[in-house]
DNA sequence: GCGGGGAATGTTATCGATCACATTCACCGT
DNA sequence: ACGGTGAATGTGATCGATAACATTCCCCGC
């Protein structure tokens, strides 16, 4: 009579239970009206049979599904890779999967691709990580009526986005060079098309200003400790160059042996923050001052504007910006 | 009468091709019994409408997702991160979607809580990216009747598993130095508990024994930079060693390093090959030749692997051996 | 003691697809 | 001309949940 091992559904677990199967959706949804000795009753029966309620079938009558769409860039740089693996964790703790939908080049047709799968999969809502602007152009391929949120994106865009504060990380990482003496602070940058790297260059010029330093040509770079290094290269040759504060960790990993390498030691002859935290700057020779970025922070801000849209919630904020702190390590020292 | 902007269904799609909702879903699943002309005029109608298969619908009833599982340690490390991101490319060629779920360490309890929400998505199959043995306990919690596939894994545990070479890798990059005419190789191995570092240390072994050369003492690392440093280090205060193999590459950076500081230069004092071709390789001072691994045919062959499981195949391979191949560059040269 | 009201529970329709099973249709051979 | 056969198409049941609505139950006040 009994099929073999079908999985149990809610039905089974109501005749276990001895209540209707509504009663059984009712304990599941936390529904006020349940007599106390009822939802012991129905939890046992669910715990016996091992059920669990199909996802499919709720999405079918909801109309929603429990399932979170990432676009990101195919990328295995620290910061992108961090973002996506905090963003998981909230939103599994939130009762979300999440399912990534990577890319090559953040360019108008792969994100509209990657946003049609995700759609096709009826996602609930969508989180874009896009650090470029072209990615802004990929708007226009996301209907109205999906909750979207954007991170590292543009904060012009009028789409809710959240963002680190780089203007105010990169300020931290120049004023702490300008209050160990220094006259003023050089700057490797990462690549200019990205808003991080725009944020960053801006604090950094920003601050420099305010204090009425010298602001000295701006070295622009891609994130690889390559680059870096041969950043680093022209600055040893600079004696006038004391302070530096790299964009990211691994461009100031490349200054650093530049420097070492010309015989400029560090933190004596010349100072150096990065940007990150990335778990091997503190083994970096000396230990690495470097600004740290919430990611974690921001991906739970990040769940929660997109929870809010869900709910159709008016967007109480649509622009949230984490504040990134600096750690204070051994790189920097005042000018000899 | 019409709803506001309801998205459209199947029935909506029939009705415009003036045919039944089961003619549409034929054509969807491109049955061989629908008229040419039919079909033509199906997917018209699909097209205009801007019709989607709603999954939840066809999963309800199918009693399948289009949705695989993957579980992957939180890591920001080159090659898991590239293993992740190829594999939802190849899913997605599929039709499947990619849930993530990640563990910050592979111990049995994390991997039973993750595994634990996929199985609530009813995800389709699962793929395990699974370096330590510890994560092999977790095998006990997943149940029988759903299609798993191990990456990286223990190929002894009687799942099926797809692993890259480790062997033949450390062989070639072994063999590469000594037939450059180094007497002996030197190795500075990752965490010793990963299944990749034992392949990578066993390979190296034997091809040391086969050609006859003495062993030396086994450096082992984390897989950091630092940890590389630490060892070059150690190494560069050695003459008698002119050759290393790294297990990977940041490890063969931080050797470079050292090496350098120590005023011996590679290739011409020292030569030494890494392992995984990171994108930066090719930018290390000197570029590196180093060993890649063929992360694209791993993720494929898990796939296919899965695939095969959920339609219930024979499983004809139980284990699939991804060859790597080694990369020549610079970093390698005869000794002194 | 009876009507009222809210809490607790049950009944039935519904979502949008697939599946199993009709049914219709066209064409063929005898 | 007629039955047979396979292709083309349609009909109704079904999956497992939620939603709307109906019903039962209990307690309270007058």
């Amino acid at each position: 009579m009994d099929k073999v091992s079908r999985s149990p559904a809610m039905t089974d677990v109501a005749r276990l239970a001895g209540v209707s199967h509504q009663t059984v959706s009712r304990v599941l949804n936390d529904h006020p009206n349940v007599k106390e000795q009822t939802r012991i009753r129905v939890r046992a029966a669910i715990a016996e049979l091992g059920y669990r309620p199909n996802r499919a079938a709720r999405a079918l009558v909801t109309g929603r599904s429990q399932l979170i769409g990432v676009v990101a860039r195919n990328s295995t740089l620290y910061g992108p890779a961090s973002m996506l693996t905090e963003f998981e964790q909230a939103a599994a703790d939130a009762g979300f999967a999440v399912s990534v939908g990577s890319v090559r080049e953040l360019d108008r047709s792969s994100i509209a691709s990657v946003v049609d799968r995700h759609l096709d999969q009826r996602v609930a809502g969508l989180v874009v990580i896009a650090q470029v602007a072209t990615a802004n152009e990929a708007l226009a391929e996301i209907p109205g009526d999906v909750p979207v949120v954007f991170i590292d994106g543009d904060p012009g865009s009028g789409r809710p986005v959240v963002t680190v504060d780089q203007e105010a990380g990169a300020g931290a990482a120049t004023r702490h060079l300008l209050e160990a003496g220094h006259s003023t602070v050089w700057h490797v940058s990462g690549p200019v098309d990205w808003f991080d790297s725009a944020g960053r260059i801006q604090g950094w010029r920003q601050t420099l200003q305010e204090a009425g330093a010298e602001v000295p040509p701006l070295l622009s770079a891609d994130w690889s400790a390559a680059e870096g290094y041969r950043a680093g290269q022209m600055l040893a040759r600079m004696p006038e160059v004391t302070a530096v504060f790299a964009a990211n960790d691994h461009l100031a990993l490349g200054v650093l042996r530049a420097l070492h390498e010309r015989g400029r030691r560090v933190p004596q002859d010349v100072s150096i923050v990065g940007f990150d935290d990335v778990p091997e700057a503190a083994f970096f020779i000396p230990p690495l001052t470097t600004v740290r970025q919430a990611f974690g922070d921001v991906a739970r801000a990040a769940l929660s504007l997109l929870l809010g849209q869900m709910r159709t919630e008016p967007d109480t904020a649509r622009h949230i910006v984490v504040p990134p702190h600096l750690v204070v390590r051994d790189s920097v020292a005042p000018p000899a």
